[in-house]
DNA sequence: ATGCATGAGGA
DNA sequence: CCTCATGCATA
């Protein structure tokens, strides 16, 4: 059908309408624990909203032991801009034969290389967090941090907000929901790990102070529509992804031709993919079963329905 | 909650 | 062109 081409280009001239106010008094769904409410013209996704992807996700993040090169493997410093710490990328294949009975398949890049030039001493304090923490460590951090979250009647996105005003650096529901959900890279849950425990403290210490808002204008860039690629698409680009994750311009080019994409679709598409297959949070969260390695043949179903009753 | 997109920074 | 952090728009 035609998918072909169906670039809209909306202004990004959104007159910010702050009809967001929510009074941390705590009207929502009292302590509960009962969702969230999402913003305002939410029609009612959230409650059923359990999607989750059961692919057959078994390489994690470790895989990429096997194509480090590149334009940097990590090493892209993560394109700092300017809040990020210059660290290096976990590939390490390093086996922890820890007696850890966790449900979860979790390859934790061992805290490396950490080292500011200034303190080579050794520090270790078991309640301690000035150095990297675990992957453990940062799931049980984001499973705290979501339940106080909630009781307090915060959503994600007032997080969001909150830290911008108390820190300078504003994150969006989006990113306040990837770091509960750890669907970050290990490097950034490190990252905004500190400065979202800063906020849990503020917030539970001080539950009447009117946080107040501020939203930076947006830019007077035009942004893409979202592109949406039919299911079938997705699957031969799967496949392909399977074969080659890698693709070059012109495997990238010659692939669009056949989808009758746009190149830069495609080139984006893979592009999103591979930071999928770094994120944390083996598929399902909860650990279905494990399963393992495609045969190398078929594609991925996006079966879509259960997922683990997340919150 | 997640899919597609933007952009900085780096080879 | 890539990686990586992040987010608008959307399901």
């Amino acid at each position: 059908m035609a998918t072909a081409a169906s670039n809209h280009y909306s202004l990004l001239t959104s007159s910010a309408s702050i009809v967001h106010a929510e009074p941390p008094g705590g009207m929502q769904q009292g302590a509960g624990g009962y969702r969230e409410a999402q913003s305002l013209v939410q029609g009612d996704y959230g409650a059923l909203q359990s999607n989750g992807h059961p692919l057959s996700h078994a390489h994690q993040w470790i895989t990429a032991l096997s194509h480090g090169g590149g334009g940097g493997g990590g090493g892209g410093g993560g394109g700092g801009h300017g809040l990020r710490d210059a660290h290096d990328e976990p590939h390490h294949a390093d086996h922890h034969p820890h007696p850890h009975s966790h449900p979860h398949q979790q390859p934790p890049p061992p805290p490396p290389p950490q080292g500011p030039p200034g303190h080579p001493g050794a520090h270790h304090d078991p309640h301690s967090d000035e150095d990297t923490p675990t992957s453990d460590d940062l799931e049980q951090f984001a499973k705290q941090f979501k339940q106080r979250r909630i009781k307090l009647g915060f959503t994600q996105a007032d997080v969001g907000l909150a830290l911008g005003t108390l820190y300078g650096n504003v994150f969006s529901q989006t990113t306040i929901c990837r770091f509960e959900a750890l669907q970050l890279s290990f490097k950034n849950m490190c990252k905004l790990k500190p400065l979202l425990n800063k906020w849990l403290e503020e917030a539970d210490s001080s539950s009447g102070s009117p946080t107040s808002i501020d939203k930076i204008a947006a830019q007077g860039r035009k942004r893409k529509k979202r592109t949406s690629i039919e299911v079938s698409v997705k699957g031969a680009l799967e496949s392909h992804f399977l074969k080659c994750p890698k693709p070059s311009a012109q495997e990238i080019t010659s692939l669009a031709d056949s989808l009758q994409l746009e190149k830069e679709v495609v080139r984006v598409w893979f592009c999103n993919r591979r930071q999928k297959e770094k994120r944390m949070t083996p598929p399902g969260g909860t650990l279905p079963g494990a399963e393992d390695v495609y045969g190398g043949s078929r594609d991925t179903p996006p079966h879509h329905g259960v997922q683990t009753p997340v919150q």
